[in-house]
DNA sequence: CATCCGTGGGC
DNA sequence: TGCCCAAGGAT
């Protein structure tokens, strides 16, 4: 008795929604069908991890302090990156009260029912829009994603590379045919991800516990997916300096389109001599891995701040929004000179 | 289609 | 430690 040649998408959408009816985990997201705070979990949960969003009390914060788009809309853009401080890509955060803020002035504040109003807001891709259709309104709309790739490419046992058009194009018409058979396309989805999430894993799949397990034609799990595209590290040392006075820490904003609108240490001036190292640190973004240094301040600094930088009081510090790395590397060395204070 | 955008955790 | 990864999207 040989296995299937061809998965058969009812069987396994059925199977996928029994197993979640028992074995389906609860989360925030799950206990509502408001398509905004299931739009604030997507958002946040893009390249990020369950845990660190619901651990770490990002949705709970959030939507505590942001319950509708009305709130979100007329916010101060600070605080929005403040609340979003720590999870990276600061651009969703922008995106979702750019988001709001459209709700706001072109749907009369309803929030777009349709899978195309939806996909056509900012930051909300086809994957995001298919995630909120189905989950706010049970609609039949198809979802890949991390999980989803790594689940079908190993159900289908294809070695099509992911991040490949045709790979792409397999993914989402297997997607869609499963979605389409399911009873419940919220439940399904939500079962799709959550298999890839607990049993499907990248490493240590646990197949012995898998609903789809019997449809499932890969005998080599862990090859699969395949992704063609390698990323390369580059290693580079970025130097910045601390300079405290009576109007507090001199900061730099940024203005580029990474990290916009959060703040810094500011950059050190080339010099031939840098004056003396106060604190460093190692940290990796997207495909750097970066030594900072933090400096004393240079020779010539001057009461006046030099352009683009800003005396900021020491009390607003923790209402200001800045990087991760930024933040751990400024109260190190406040508790340095702090230490220095009282020695 | 390639590149850019953060961060923390697991192994 | 080093490397890979995680509910992507925009440009």
């Amino acid at each position: 008795m040989k296995n299937v040649l061809e998965p058969n998408p009812a069987k396994i959408a059925h199977a996928l929604e029994a197993w979640f009816a028992v074995s389906g985990r609860d989360y925030p997201w799950r206990q509502t069908t408001d398509p905004y705070a299931i739009l604030v979990s997507e958002m946040m949960l893009q390249q990020t991890q369950i845990s660190t969003v619901l651990d770490r009390g990002y949705y709970a914060r959030w939507m505590e302090r942001f319950p509708n788009t009305a709130t979100l809309a007329v916010a101060d853009e600070a605080e929005v990156l403040r609340v979003w401080e720590g999870l990276g890509y600061y651009r969703r955060a922008r995106f979702l009260q750019q988001m709001a803020q459209r709700v706001e002035s072109e749907h009369g504040g309803v929030f777009p029912a349709t899978l195309e109003g939806v996909r056509a807001l900012p930051g909300v891709g086809d994957y995001t829009a298919g995630a909120v259709c189905s989950f706010a309104h049970d609609a039949a709309a198809p979802i890949v994603d991390g999980n989803v790739a790594r689940v079908l490419s190993r159900v289908w046992d294809d070695a099509t590379p992911v991040d490949s058009r045709e790979g792409m194009a397999r993914l989402w018409k297997r997607s869609r045919a499963l979605v389409e058979a399911a009873k419940s396309p919220r439940v399904f989805n939500s079962a799709l991800m959550e298999l890839g999430q607990t049993i499907c894993r990248v490493s240590a799949p646990n197949c012995g516990s898998c609903p789809v397990q019997p449809h499932c034609l890969t005998r080599d799990p862990t090859s699969l997916p395949v992704k063609s595209k390698q990323t390369v590290i580059t290693a580079v040392t970025e130097r910045v300096y601390f300079q405290i006075g009576v109007e507090g820490v001199l900061l730099q904003q940024e203005s580029g389109k990474r990290r916009t609108g959060l703040w810094k240490l500011p950059e050190l001036p080339a010099l031939p001599k840098p004056p003396a190292v106060l604190h460093r640190s190692k940290y990796t973004i997207t495909r750097y891995k970066v030594d900072l240094w933090v400096h004393a301040p240079p020779e010539k600094a001057g009461a006046a701040p030099p352009e683009g930088l800003q005396w900021i009081p020491l009390a607003k510090l923790e209402a200001l929004p800045m990087p991760s790395p930024y933040r751990k590397a400024l109260n190190a060395v406040l508790a340095q000179q702090d230490f220095q204070l009282k020695a």
